[in-house]
DNA sequence: CGGAAGGGATTTGTATACAATAACCCCGGC
DNA sequence: GCCGGGGTTATTGTATACAAATCCCTTCCG
């Protein structure tokens, strides 16, 4: 958690998104030292906080690997998500402030104007939009609620690296948006846990079809 | 998570749930080793793993303490669980085979038999329970729900060494897991959910009656 | 008397060496 | 030719020493 710990989890993550590793790829602790330039002791750190968020896995040995998600993988992170987040609107709509619902508005301008750009910026939406959901979770005041997002939420980015948006998504998905913040506004629970549940199921769908099924056609050998 | 670190695990665990420290109390890794008999670096493995399971808490500070659940973080907890575990129950409705259909049987036939003890057998009756929900978790085939649900279940034990059961809420929770069963032999999704909501909701209630506020009532000085 | 600054003691974080375990490879028997 | 055994190598697990951070108590100044 202190400096070399934080900083070993942080080049390890960008090294497993930056698609220098390939799933299902063998990893060794001594390799992410030597990446990292730390010791073996906090990149078991982070190698364990990896592991919780999914994106590493360990065989029945303690061997370690890249996690590879399969299709029903994802469907079931996104089901649970999407369980959670629906709940953390309800929760949300009751407490929210003005404050958290201008900044909400804030971060969906934001994320509109990275979306028009061309072409659009994705980094940029991506990181708009979860902070936008962290506000949410934030909102929904129940620490544990946060603790379980927090990992499922981490998960699905692994791949991002090969996904291209289609710049209707994008703006389906800022519609979205707009609408949980007029839920919020208006204090509907119901409302803004529907919206909610719809907007994560299109971004499963999404998700899918933007990835096909490319992610696990490699042959494991 | 090998011999050392697996028994520092379970000693430390043990170590909590015996009451022999107080919630909000100091621990060191030094201490913990001690105790265990193992060195620090195992006792850190241990006791990251408590952290996740919230029996351990660390303050701003990296320094270590025994967790305290408040009325609140209890109430948050079982919500969670109940959404969690109630999602389960309907996907095991769908999935369960007759093998784990007449094992759920089995155990509430344990689980009724230690109830009927006089004095009734509690210890016996918390683990049958844990099983039964086990293998629900366990048919509902979703790796990551049973993830996250480990984490939420293993919390409340914390206070059991404290907490009295009334036979007529053992044998009310009884009841319900016979209900479940009937649930599951008739593939009934909606039935199985419900049950389980209910279940899990008396049970949350049950629980706070017995704790009273006795929990979170010493002097944090 | 209050409060801030300093310094020793406590506690956590990291590096390194070594131990234990698992994977691999080669070789011999059948 | 293939299957199993034994030794070698690769990899993870643990202990220990030391470094960094934090706490706490004392002291000194206002």
């Amino acid at each position: 958690m202190s400096r070399a710990s934080e900083q070993a989890y942080a080049k390890i993550r960008a090294h497993l998104l930056s698609g220098a590793v390939r799933a299902g790829e063998q990893l060794t602790e001594d390799q992410l030292a030597q990446i990292t330039g730390v010791s073996r002791t906090p990149v078991r750190d982070a190698v364990r906080r990896l592991e919780d968020e999914l994106l590493l896995v360990r065989s029945d040995t303690k061997r370690l690997f890249v996690a590879d998600w399969s299709r029903d993988d994802i469907e079931e992170m996104f089901t649970l998500r999407q369980m959670l987040e629906c709940h953390a609107a309800e929760r949300a709509a009751r407490r929210l402030s003005r404050e958290q619902v201008a900044r909400l508005e804030g971060l969906n301008r934001d994320l509109k104007e990275a979306i028009e750009q061309s072409p659009p910026d994705v980094v940029r939406f991506l990181d708009a939009n979860r902070a936008f959901h962290e506000v949410i979770y934030d909102a929904a005041q129940s620490p544990r609620l946060g603790q379980l997002l927090a990992k499922l939420v981490e998960a699905p980015v692994v791949l991002r690296t090969a996904r291209t948006y289609s710049q209707g998504d994008l703006r389906q998905s800022a519609r979205d948006h707009d609408e949980l913040v007029a839920a919020f506004v208006a204090r509907d629970p119901d409302w803004a846990r529907a919206v909610m549940g719809s907007h994560l199921r299109r971004a499963f769908h999404t998700f899918v079809r933007s990835v096909g099924s490319a992610a696990n056609d490699q042959d494991p050998s």
